[in-house]
DNA sequence: ACACTTATTTAGAATCATTATAAACTACAT
DNA sequence: ATGTAGTTTATAATGATTCTAAATAAGTGT
């Protein structure tokens, strides 16, 4: 299936620049980390036509709130999204400032006891800090 | 044992300042969560002397680092803090944009089965994210 | 193809948490 | 009391992110 028939059944226009950023985001076999300023420069790198700051933001953010990334919940200057949407978990080197996938398998399940009324549960993320 | 002492055990000088910030975050029994600008109203309200923002950030800096006080992983434009450094989790409430805290035995055990070359296992974090 | 509406892109400005700077101050050992 | 190394402070600098409003492009109906 084409971006375009995907991206228009989302109700996102498949606009020139979100194609490229679907290239660079989801035409490989393996999912990654990065950041804005990392998608920023892939972009640069991969292709001939430059993207505005601000529409790498916004497509991201579009991109997110439909499913089709994810944001790690890290603490860093910068926000780091993955392209791996399905349930998983990371490990995060400090020293290396690196963040490393775990499969699910590499965790145990997780069971969560506890019940807030009113509210589900929507995601579950484990983070593993390693230091030397 | 007074925290004068325990900041001098530390390494740390106890100035008026620290002593001040001790008394806002340790001195009860309750734990809490907290950004840096929380604690600069709750430092303007609960005690007459006012400490720089410069101050605020120096001194829960060199507290995390002694151990006394973790960074929680959470995408927010603001960094949160935990008082609470015995290991545990949270929930994150999206809409209310709140931290419950999560009893370990809330959340059962978490065995991470993968290993990376010299590195070890600093801590393991939990965050679920809860939705209406 | 054309006109029209609405979504999108964009450069640049604005925001805001955090960090850096460097001068004034303070704890503490001698 | 003096010296020095550690702290505090106001303020400036940084840098990621968001906002703005004008220009452009996509989709729809004719």
């Amino acid at each position: 299936m084409k971006y375009s028939e995907k991206l228009r059944n989302s109700g996102l226009r498949p606009t020139r620049q979100r194609l490229q950023i679907c290239e660079v985001l989801f035409n490989t076999n393996k999912t990654f980390h990065f950041t804005i300023n990392d998608l920023s420069e892939k972009i640069k790198n991969q292709t001939s036509k430059k993207i505005s700051l601000a529409t790498l933001y916004n497509t991201v953010h579009a991109f997110e709130k439909k499913g089709y990334l994810k944001q790690i919940p890290i603490n860093s200057s910068q926000t780091y999204f993955d392209t791996n949407v399905t349930d998983h978990h990371h490990f995060y080197d400090l020293k290396e400032e690196k963040l490393i996938d775990l499969k699910n398998s590499d965790v145990g399940p997780i069971n969560i006891h506890k019940k807030i009324n009113g509210k589900k549960i929507k995601s579950v993320e484990v983070l593993v800090k390693l230091e030397d």
